[in-house]
DNA sequence: TTGAAAGCGCTAACAT
DNA sequence: ATGTTAGCGCTTTCAA
């Protein structure tokens, strides 16, 4: 039974030394996973200390040890419902590793996220995972010099040197384009995401690599920046004009992916995968809700999520540890949005 | 132009009062808000940290000043796209007032519970934002006890004594029963949440109040856990038996109901709204999406977050300050999901 | 206004 | 194995 303690503010570990009659030092030991104490002690002390209702304060210990037990996350949006998922797994996966998520939001300026990563830095983080952001090589140097590990999620242009954890776009673009070439598509047009974005890049060039592989060339292009109404401009733009529509779309992700459906659908009437096959990118849950079913090509959220915090737990441990980059591939994910080829495999 | 520092791995307000030709605690005033210094001190003291990069430990400041400028969130679950947009505009908000958000993951278990706020309490912060989580009023008596101001977020059954913002689900509940009624339904069902949270009861007992002032009584009612599985269940099972189906359907939140939507429609083939009509809560985004296009209660994200973090920041600044317990209103939001009552105003 | 000195709560040598 | 001591980097009296 925790100890009746009415204005006590903060118990710390001198009041649990007196209470069980030990030094202050002795209560340390007790409570840090790598010091010795006897048996006899450690008794009496985890008493006294569960008689007060004491537990260690992580920041002073923060400040000795240098580790803040704390990982910074950069992450510039959360209605691309990839994140909230990857957010949520990787709070879970450090938490139970003993670290904690603080959270930082940025724009995908060049100052904010200047600004953003030294608000981090001053929290004396143990490292940093940036989310759909990408770091200047001038930032991770400011990072390395800090001796602040960073790890890349769904980005792998950051500068040498720098861990990255994501997918192998370009294959999956790759692999969207045989798809919908299997499919006996003519005419597929791309919805592209921000243009600067490592997974755009990749999952452009993979798919004009299968188009150019089967003597086809792009039938329309348009930017949706990953944002829903630029994907539905794009979209739009895409059936206007003189000449036909595109009879498959590839979009960069699901978040467009969604939009794309809206409009071709709802405002043009069109059906899918009939008159239009639609692919998306990340597999997010709504890309198995019924009113969409989208076939899109799938991140492996939960791999990613493991990979980054080995990554970071080694890179913190191991102050020389080399950087590590991973790219993990993208199986396609098969559902009504997308004509299926006859006897397509794998 | 930062120097150079290449073995250098933390700048300490010492070195900087060096290089100033000034005493460490000039340093120090000069990056604290309330204190005084020169216009000749202040100057030379940036000019050496700009030159050395220094910045405050904020660490270090917390342990002397006892304000670690850190929020610890406790969320139970992101897949109800409610909590990613509040935790975008909460952090973003917070952010802005120089706060950052520590997030703790947790299940609805007690025990789960329990052990997250003993590990929010261990980083000192300067107070914890609960959203889509109960706290007992043991729970809030430690963290009373600790000095950290509790605000409940969507919310209201944790123990007297603490602050929650919060929609007003009985009227919001009420409402969806008034336009379906007159949207001559009378075969009204319900879709219940997980039947211990505030959110949950506050709509059904809404509804209920509207039909019961009509002489109705509820049709039909499922219990979805505020999961989408259970959900499509629940929905299913509505349908089943001898008697007629409902009419209506008006389900606890957003998520679950594009789960009835899809049983509704794709399973059972029935058209909405002419055969069935479907309410949701929340407003999330894809609510608005046109595959969805979902008639719904919104919850005001926007003034919920700021009156949270008008609420923390003035219990964190005014020890004495009185909880507050704020609902706000939910409007309808009339799309295509629901019949709509020949001349229904606001 | 400014510097010197005393800690915040803890860990990590260093002795014993 | 355990107590003593010295800080981690900072804010805040207290004098000057």
């Amino acid at each position: 039974m925790a100890m009746r303690r009415d204005a006590s503010e903060k118990v710390t570990s001198l009041q649990v030394a007196k209470r069980a009659g030990v030094s202050q030092s002795a209560v340390s030991r007790v409570f840090t996973p790598g010091a010795s104490a006897s048996p006899a002690t450690a008794e009496k002390v985890r008493n006294a200390a569960r008689e007060l209702g004491y537990r260690p304060n992580v920041l002073a210990r923060a400040m000795v040890s240098g580790r803040s037990q704390i990982i910074g996350l950069v992450v510039a949006y959360l209605d691309n419902y990839f994140y909230p998922e990857a957010l949520e797994k990787l709070s879970n996966a450090l938490q139970a590793r003993g670290y904690h998520v603080l959270v930082f939001m940025a724009r995908q300026t060049a100052e904010c996220i200047d600004e953003v990563v030294e608000e981090i830095l001053d929290y004396q983080v143990d490292g940093i995972i940036a989310a759909s952001v990408a770091l200047s090589s001038q930032l991770s140097d400011r990072c390395h010099e800090a001796g602040v590990p960073v790890v890349l999620f769904n980005r792998t242009d950051g500068a040498e040197g720098v861990s990255s954890v994501a997918s192998d776009n370009f294959e999956g673009g790759r692999l969207a384009g045989e798809f919908l070439i299997a499919g006996g598509h003519q005419r597929i047009a791309y919805i592209a995401g921000w243009e600067k974005a490592s997974t755009q890049v990749g999952r452009e060039a993979g798919l004009r690599a299968a188009l150019g592989a089967h003597g086809l060339a792009l039938h329309g292009r348009g930017v949706g920046n990953f944002r829903m109404e630029e994907a539905k401009a794009a979209t739009r733009a895409l059936f206007e004009g003189p000449g036909p529509g595109p009879d498959a779309i590839f979009v960069a992700n699901d978040h467009m992916a969604f939009a794309a459906l809206d409009v071709v659908r709802g405002e043009l009437g069109l059906r899918v995968p009939e008159d239009v096959s639609v692919i998306g990118f990340d597999d997010v849950p709504p890309a198995a809700w019924a009113a969409y079913d989208l076939t899109t090509l799938r991140q492996r959220a939960n791999r990613m999520v493991e990979q980054t915090v080995d990554i970071m737990l080694e890179q913190i441990d191991t102050p020389g540890a080399q950087p590590r980059n991973v790219a993990l591939d993208t199986p396609l994910v098969i559902r009504g949005s997308a004509r299926i080829p006859k006897g397509w495999t794998s």
